[in-house]
DNA sequence: CTTGGCCGTAGACGATTGTATACCTCTTCC
DNA sequence: GGAAGAGGTATACAATCGTCTACGGCCAAG
């Protein structure tokens, strides 16, 4: 009814001021999610806003939302897997050797150091990605299906990476690849709350920290002595904490 | 026909068709953040619409959308606890009795048995309240702080009371209630995984029902082989499957 | 030099939104 | 029987939305 001439003012700009275009809707984007609302329901001019970019703009990159949070998700998703094998591989070179590859309590010692490692990788990962973390747990369960589909396959994938660095470094006794990648998709997915929990409770990081190791430890354990309970109490093994 | 203060509903039962205002707007307001959005992004408008009701209409209601969640929150958790514990309820008064409660081959028996029943339950149960229990996951992991807060003590509750029911039907051995609460909270939180997977692939469902079972199994298997690996080998338990 | 993609801007449109004000119809209570 | 108030409706308005068309720089290929 009126003239749109409102100034669409060149906003506080959150984003890096440098990157062009595309780069910068998908950070402002992610900027907004994290602080406002859901990917989906932001505004196409909300964001150009943020960005500090003409509303038009937007179509010149993507034809809607799910396109740019594919994008995002594929950028992060590649930053975190990658992050994650680099790190993972640090470990394995160090003086975590085992003396004797056949001693069950050397390689239980072994498992604890790696898990122990692991965690603090991916707590660590979050708080330094915390907002496209919390997006992603949030479009993870959102209302696209094709955000929710494409964020499942960052999760198992990531599962099917810890599944072969499992099967690989640790070689823990009498366990199949098929318990190992099932023990995988559970601790991911229960890691999801334990990020969110590490990231919303400061004080609590320490406590929740060995949650998150004594849960998984719990499940090999269990996994262990569902297989062979008799061997297990033989070897000596003793759970910590 | 009603008054302010105190009670609210003359009747439990609350039919979809002609319900009084507020009633309709809740209902219309999960339909449309099942199907479309989320709760928080989706219009005062399109849900008055949706409920056929005036656009004002809700302003009688709910000051805003954090408001009504909290409404529907309520009275679906309330459904949802009591029939827990109701369902819960039965087993315990049917043919599981302990012949010897002392007997831990009796007692881990009766313990895959509850284990068995109560996961039953919940799947049954998000089966029912398929569209209720999306959309609460959805504003678990969502943008308000308030829905958030509350759903996540509404999984803490149903933990809790999961504490409550194993100390006192299952007297699994050697387990403090500090154990069975951590391990109660991690099975809720991983059943919100394994119903959404449930809900999504209909054509997998008994496999899921058993990953589910297998999980809550290895938890305490694992707790328990954690805190005296000997006994347990002694008393000469197989895990199941 | 010209041509054609990109990338970004400008202005305008119709639709939809949240909200404010006012009016109407029932109960319920004194 | 009149007041109070809750539930529902009608109308109106400014703001914002997505999208359309048109325009202008930039850079590489012809």
């Amino acid at each position: 009814m009126k003239k749109d001439s409102g100034e669409e003012k060149p906003r506080a700009r959150a984003p890096s001021p440098l990157a062009s275009g595309r780069q910068r809707l998908m950070e402002a984007a992610l900027q907004l999610a994290a602080t406002t609302r859901s990917l989906a329901s932001l505004g196409l001019r909300e964001v150009a806003r943020q960005a500090g970019l003409n509303p038009n703009t937007f179509y010149r990159h993507f034809a809607d939302f799910d396109e740019l949070g594919l994008a995002v998700i594929d950028q992060l998703s590649g930053q975190l897997r990658e992050g994650l094998r680099e790190r993972r591989r640090r470990p394995a070179e160090a003086g975590l050797k085992l003396d004797d590859p056949a001693d069950p309590v050397e390689a239980w010692r072994k498992a604890q150091d790696v898990v122990r490692e692991s965690v603090a990788l991916v707590l660590d990962f979050v708080t330094e990605h915390r907002t496209a973390y919390v997006v992603g747990i949030r479009e993870m369960h959102g209302s696209s299906p094709v955000l929710r589909k494409a964020l499942r396959q960052v999760l198992d994938d990531i599962g099917q990476d810890m599944t072969e660095d499992v099967l690989g470094a640790l070689q823990l006794p009498l366990l199949q690849r098929e318990d190992v990648a099932e023990i995988s998709q559970l601790v991911i997915r229960q890691m999801t709350f334990f990020s969110l929990d590490y990231l919303e409770h400061p004080e609590q990081r320490e406590q929740i920290r060995r949650q998150a190791e004594r849960f998984v430890l719990l499940l090999f354990w269990g996994a262990i002595a569902a297989k062979a309970p008799q061997e297990l109490a033989a070897s000596g093994l003793r759970f910590p904490g």
